[in-house]
DNA sequence: TTTTGCTATTTGATATAGCAAAAAAGATCC
DNA sequence: GGATCTTTTTTGCTATATCAAATAGCAAAA
């Protein structure tokens, strides 16, 4: 017990299938796999350094949930966003992630509110210097601090399934991200709505954002369509 | 070529794990499950007669979209829903059944309205002679004939899976279904707003019988509380 | 240049076995 | 009688082996 009590027992709360489903989670999000790409689940299983089991069970929950897409009986690859598709999961998002807002906007103390426009400030600051990558990591964390609050956990899962199709196409925005400054200001909205407890207005900011986010997205894929 | 024109594509037979996902999504709609009943894999895989890894894989998937709960890290239960659950999916359907609703709305042809309107008649002919099993397949099957021509994969998927959700707990009408009307006038409605191509007027319908649906169900549920 | 046919390799699907942990059942004690 | 400890049973998780099918590569034929 003397011995013992310094060392961290292994953190196994989690199960392999779950390790690499988040894992796969991350790299769909962070642009790690490129639309359009196939993936294998012996190369994902020797990639973690798990069995092919687990590997196959993340994969497939995946494909489930539309992160991943089975074209034909023995080929998983990353998606490729139509204009159609696109448009689809924004209807979904409108909605979604309004009734969000709305239940969220309740929920906010004081040190929440701080957090969020401490991440205000740092994604202004990434898009000052031009760092995309920080400005859509930040975007998401601005998007789910609010929508966590709205106590709806089934809501809040297929949010986030919703953005994980969405995910591997922010790749497109990179090469020349257009600024504009109508992001920061749909933000702003959002927290001032917040301040004041007015539900509407939060849910208005947010789908204002997202409307935005979907033009800006949906000429970037016309135009990768082109090439 | 003039051999290939007779010849029918090859059927694309299911994998295991799909054909026991689709079982247990039967077994659950059609209520063969109780809510708070236990489930293991083995016993699936048992009963079933497969091994254990493809009825892993179901019943992982059906933890994953919500339609089973893993209560502690080996007990995997049907949901009991609580009234904050059955509210929190009943306003995430009533967003996206509108949705697929107004899409859907274009879609019709006039065998498609003809069908609608034989399934109406068979319901309430179910109604009239109390087989109230009948009564809620057969508005299931109206639903997703009308939500079916929205040409929204996704979003179909995500409908059908929170009515997966919802499916156990229909038990809880049948000792005594309230007789109502109400649910055959919405569904009248919903049929007179296709053939005038009305979106909006379809979707208030459905959004109307979800309400009433939500109504009866959620008094059930509290009774149920009781006992 | 395109199409076809063959071969070698890769891949997903499934069954099985072992293990560690959790749940259930039983025994014991206050 | 109820709570707590102990034993037994059940259970999920993972790795592995195997099989059939699908893919890729390449060369020959059209």
């Amino acid at each position: 017990m003397a011995v013992t009590s310094e060392l961290t027992p292994i953190k196994r709360d989690k199960t392999l299938s779950e390790h690499v489903y988040d894992q796969l989670k991350r790299s769909l999000m962070s642009g790690a796999f490129l639309p359009g790409q196939k993936l294998s689940s012996r190369n994902i299983a020797q990639a973690v350094g798990v069995s092919s089991t687990p590997a196959r069970e993340a994969l497939s929950r995946l494909i489930a949930e539309g992160a991943l897409e089975a074209h034909g009986p023995k080929t998983i690859l990353v998606p490729r966003l139509t204009p159609q598709r696109l448009f689809e999961i924004t209807q979904i998002r409108l909605l979604l992630e309004g009734l969000a807002s709305e239940h969220a906007v309740t929920g906010f103390d004081a040190a929440t509110i701080e957090e969020l426009e401490r991440v205000q400030l740092e994604l202004i600051a990434a898009m000052d210097r031009q760092d995309y990558k920080t400005v859509l990591g930040q975007n998401e964390v601005f998007h789910f601090a609010i929508y966590a609050r709205c106590e709806m956990p089934r809501l809040l899962s297929m949010i986030e399934s919703l953005w994980l199709s969405i995910g591997p196409h922010f790749n497109l925005l990179y090469p020349e991200f257009r600024l504009t400054r109508a992001g920061i200001n749909n933000h702003a909205a959002a927290i001032r709505a917040i301040k004041a407890e007015d539900g509407a207005g939060l849910r208005d900011a947010m789908q204002q954002d997202i409307h935005d986010g979907f033009a800006r997205l949906s000429r970037a894929i016309e135009e990768d369509r082109d090439t």
